[in-house]
DNA sequence: GTCTATAAAACGATAGAC
DNA sequence: GTCTATCGTTTTATAGAC
């Protein structure tokens, strides 16, 4: 018996993608209302204030990122690699740009519920990828100079930034970066 | 004789600082007038719309980015490349971010003359770094696998989003990701 | 020339209809 | 429970005062 995806969900997913879009500042109820077929006031009954829209939303990315990443854990560490770029490159595909890259810059003017779960989703990507990195080098099937932890920031700041430039510059700028990245870290 | 700074050139130091400080969305004639003491009507004498307001501060970015580079030209390649990683801290202590980083997540929804002039801005940044990379490794004094135009590509997307995390996780954040970038490309 | 009063539109949010 | 009518605020922009 397949539910049909309730209207919270597909509230959340409207939101999550408006975000990823126009960014937090630049996307209203009416973006998600149109698409729903209803008003705008409609939205506050699920979510009664931007702020918890927005937190809502980052929370359901986490929980999202724990569900991909879990799923990687048997593969080796350089194919979760592999697999942490792909999921970007989806994001690329659909014009999509990472939802902390989008954000981040507006960070001073977010909500503090909004701003809390913004930094839990940060850290729950970085420390994935700072234990990947780590175990991946320990096993000789990744190669970097320097502590895991600051390589793992760099990695998944040429991952953010390859989607926000890719957005300026076309998705072709995107490729030539995560295929770099690539080849300075996975081990021959 | 000192002239005092002209009000267009005052509107436009603060439509810079805004913008790196919360976002070109989300920041409006009223931050800038309140600064100025006028009403945010008066803005419009000098700057006829938003968008022309924002594409002549990237305008004057761009010109900015020209002096600094060229007055930089004498000195080693490596001592370029530290002065550019200075540049992006000098904006960390202001709490401020990279114009272009700020920009970019808003890039669909910006009026297409600030569109023009970012694009503009972030090319005329990339081949200044292409430059300075490709011959600091003809000079033996930068290392690096690759091309010099991927490897400026990465090395911007690092310095941007070393700013915008740094925004959420603290400055610490910003020192150690551009001393692991300086150690992974200046020569011993 | 420089700025203010005011408009026209869009926003998030409250109160209440069904 | 779910949604609509409506409010108060804020936004960019125009028209015109001085």
């Amino acid at each position: 018996m397949m539910e049909p995806r309730p209207t919270r969900e597909k509230i959340l997913d409207l939101a999550d993608e408006f975000i990823r879009l126009r960014g937090y500042n630049a996307f209203s109820y009416k973006d998600i209302s149109d698409v729903l077929g209803v008003k705008p006031a409609a939205i506050h009954y699920h979510f009664p204030t931007k702020e918890a829209l927005g937190a809502a939303t980052l929370a359901r990315e986490i929980t999202d990122f724990r569900t991909h990443s879990t799923g990687w854990e048997a593969l080796p560490y350089e194919e979760q690699l592999r697999n942490l770029v792909a999921l970007f490159a989806g994001y690329r595909e659909r014009g999509l740009i990472c939802i902390v890259g989008s954000m981040c810059p507006d960070f001073d003017t977010l909500p503090p519920a909004v701003q809390e779960q913004l930094k839990m989703l940060s850290v729950e990507i970085l420390d994935w990828v700072t234990t990947v990195l780590e175990e991946g080098r320990c096993q000789k099937a990744l190669r970097f100079d320097g502590a895991a932890a600051d390589r793992a920031l760099l990695l998944i700041s040429m991952l953010m930034s390859a989607l926000l430039l890719s957005r300026v510059h076309g998705e072709e700028l995107f490729y030539r970066m995560t295929t770099q990245l690539q080849k300075d870290l996975i081990a021959s």
